[in-house]
RNA sequence: GCCGGUGUAGCUCAGAGGUAGAGCGUUUCCUUGGUAAGGAAGAGGUCACGGGUUCAAUUCCCGUCAUUGGCUCCA
């Protein structure tokens, strides 16, 4: 007998080499029909390996991620036996689950394939679904494995198995087909009853360019086909919400070939939105002890050298502006922080008039790929909600948590109630990609974790996506899709304090290093308002959207009257247009909703006697006859609930 | 930057080797209306740009640009 620990702590006594799938059947017969995959020891096992010894098992369901995992790489095996049955010629790389669904590199060789090809690839991967074949798992030598591949002349499964240590080699049956794989299946195909294959694209063998170009299939399946139509409906409510959708839509912002790609042009109403965030921000830093500054989007190349900028990305930069008589060497800023360093510089300072904190909204320009841009969210000029904080050693602890209750307060205003925070640190096997000093990076690190810790946050730290200068805390975001986005982040920074010769006189007469901080809670003005527009879809907060009231006229003869109401609402700061087409106030209704505009009031014969308005929400909701004044108090009251929903300082 | 898709009216999109269409929007007229589309008429396009093939190219081919899905990269 062995003794098996499942997660409750509880301790079954099985026969020995019982497997998962046994156990599961041990608790009951209805969870063991759910049961698709198993974790023995921290190591991923069939739902059939023999255990044969004392250990703890976990058992997932396809409710869990390594459920979902098991199942979408095994669906990946699936594809690849159709690929294969499809097309004997091509020559099968690696084929992983990922985030949502799957994929498998293929090399098709002479052959490609295109979306066409799709209904037929799934339609054999269904049949081959049906025939409940078994996954089997089995240990190989590496020179057998090595001759399997090399008898069906695939160069990459060889090249796979010579990294590979004899012994820990393993393949995969199901059916008559075999794939090299270290396993973690479910116990059979006939478990995936619904496959859709999403895209194609292009692949490097091994993520290098250098290397062979190959055709990646994008897939997902589900175990019933409902799940499959709803993720296709939530795919489809994502398009609905892409933010270049609405942007163009509600005319917030726009591109122009002439202009240059990747560079937002923001229209009126984007703009005023953009200024109604800022504005917000603005206030609550301006409690929380923050000055404003501006600098110029060039400064000379030599800042940059001196920040360390020039020297880790000045080649995939926009390249230097050159002066035409002296030939001096300028670059479009990529960051504001050497800038400010500079204005710190500007006198000095006592350990008593530290932390100094500047904020701008900076707008710097990045290189991005082509490849890269996406929209607002991946753009060449964009503009941050930048601060950086100047302090002593004792006060970046303070500094950090402040900086974090600032970015939590933001988030949660705008309606961002789920997050987790990110603590992005070195990659220690790779010392080459950062500047400053292991002790100062070991200092920076565990200063950010402690915050962390302090302010309870719920925070993983990811090893090797640190700042070059320094170690960060990013907070990511899930929206309301459930979709994850990376924003605000907090930095600290012993680098460039010492790079820009920073001090400050202490107590002890001495001059000393100011640490840095650098912050956004936003990230960026135009990612966040891409992201809040995907979060919202289009129904920005009251307080934020670029017309809060539409004023509909039943006939143009109740202008005057309209005219006077909308004076009354803007004299409140309510903002509001009048719709005085030559419509009919069904019409209006339709195209003020398509509008996402959250009140309409209609303004007829009865309105006009009882100098009252009738009120419909967006969605359709009467509110019925009121003043303007208590429509004016009802949207303040409202306004103000959203603003002070959340306490700040 | 690399690989694939796309580029037709302001917007969304049909179309085909023989010179271009719909809906919405816009303009004018009729209608003066009560909670998600009233009616009529009109304007609007070098079919992204540059080459090539052809009697003929917006359509086929090549290149460029933009855009899009990935890859790589990301201060």
């Amino acid at each position: 007998m062995i003794k098996i620990t499942l997660p409750d702590g509880s301790i079954k006594e099985c026969a020995k080499l019982s497997t998962p799938m046994d156990v599961a059947k041990s608790i009951s017969e209805g969870f063991a029909r759910n049961v698709i995959s198993a974790k023995f020891n921290d190591t991923i096992v069939e739902t059939s390996t023999e255990l044969n010894q004392d250990g703890s098992l976990v058992l997932y369901t396809w409710n869990d991620d390594l459920g979902k995992k098991a199942f979408w790489h095994s669906s990946a095996h699936i594809l690849a036996q159709a690929i294969l049955y499809l097309y004997p010629n091509a020559k099968l790389t690696i084929g992983p689950a990922i985030e949502k669904g799957f994929y498998y590199d293929v090399d098709f060789g002479e052959e490609s394939i295109s979306d066409n090809d799709f209904k037929k690839i799934e339609d054999k991967m269904l049949e081959f679904a049906r025939q409940k074949f078994e996954f089997k798992l089995r240990s190989v030598s590496k020179a057998d494995a090595l001759s399997y591949y090399k008898g069906r002349n695939n160069e990459f499964k060889v090249e796979l198995i010579e990294n590979l240590t004899d012994g820990d080699i393993t393949f995969c049956d199901h059916a008559d087909f075999t794939d090299l794989c270290r396993g973690g299946h479910i116990p059979n195909t006939g478990i995936v009853k619904a496959i859709k294959l999403m895209s194609i694209a292009g692949a490097y063998w091994r993520g290098d360019e250098k290397n062979k170009q190959l055709t990646r299939v994008y897939g997902i399946s589900f175990p019933k086909q409902k799940n499959l139509k709803e993720y296709l409906e939530l795919l489809e409510e994502a398009k609905k919400r892409d933010h270049r959708k609405l942007g163009k839509e509600l005319e917030l912002f726009a591109f122009s070939r002439k202009v240059g790609q990747g560079l937002p042009l923001w229209l009126p109403k984007g703009t005023a939105l953009r200024e109604r965030l800022e504005n917000f921000l603005k206030k609550a830093q301006k409690k929380a002890g923050y000055e404003m500054v501006m600098t110029p989007h060039i400064g000379q190349k030599e800042l940059y050298v001196t920040s360390g900028h020039y020297e880790k990305y000045g080649a995939d930069s926009f390249q230097p502006i050159h002066t035409p008589k002296e030939d001096e060497e300028f670059l479009l800023k990529p960051m504001n922080c050497p800038h400010h360093c500079e204005i710190y510089n500007v006198k000095p300072y006592s350990y008593k008039d530290l932390p100094i904190r500047f904020a701008e909204f900076g707008t710097v320009y990045r290189y991005e790929q082509s490849g890269e841009l996406h929209g607002l969210t991946r753009v060449r000029g964009f503009t941050q909600d930048d601060a950086h904080i100047f302090c002593t050693p004792d006060q970046v602890d303070q500094e950090f948590k402040n900086v974090i209750d600032l970015s939590l307060y933001v988030l949660k205003t705008l309606g961002f109630e789920n997050y987790t925070a990110q603590v992005s640190v070195r990659d220690l096997d790779n010392p080459d990609k950062y500047i400053g000093t292991v002790e100062n990076w070991e200092k920076a690190e565990q200063a950010i974790i402690n915050a962390a810790e302090d302010k309870g946050l719920d925070y993983v730290i990811k090893s090797g996506e640190a700042a070059f200068y320094g170690p960060k805390l990013d907070f990511m975001i899930k929206d309301a899709l459930g979709r994850n986005w990376q924003l605000g982040t907090i930095q600290v920074d012993y680098t460039l304090p010492e790079r820009f010769e920073l001090t400050y006189k202490g107590s002890d007469n001495q001059l000393h290093r100011p640490i840095m901080i650098h912050r956004a809670p936003f990230g960026s003005m135009e990612r966040f308002i891409a992201i809040l527009l995907e979060h919202t879809g289009g129904n920005f907060p009251l307080w934020l959207t670029p017309e809060q009231v539409i004023l509909l006229p039943i006939s143009e003869k109740y202008k005057n009257y309209t005219e006077k109401v909308l004076e009354l609402l803007e004299n409140h700061e309510i903002r509001g247009l009048i719709d005085d087409r030559n419509e009919k106030t069904g019409k209006k209704i339709r195209d003020a909703e398509v509008k996402k505009i959250p009140f309409m009031l209609i303004i007829g014969q009865q309105e006009e006697d009882g100098d009252v308005i009738s009120v419909r929400r967006h969605g359709g909701e009467d509110l019925g006859k009121m003043t303007v004044e208590d429509f004016s108090s009802l949207i303040k009251n409202k306004i103000n609930s959203t603003l002070q929903q959340y306490k700040f300082n």
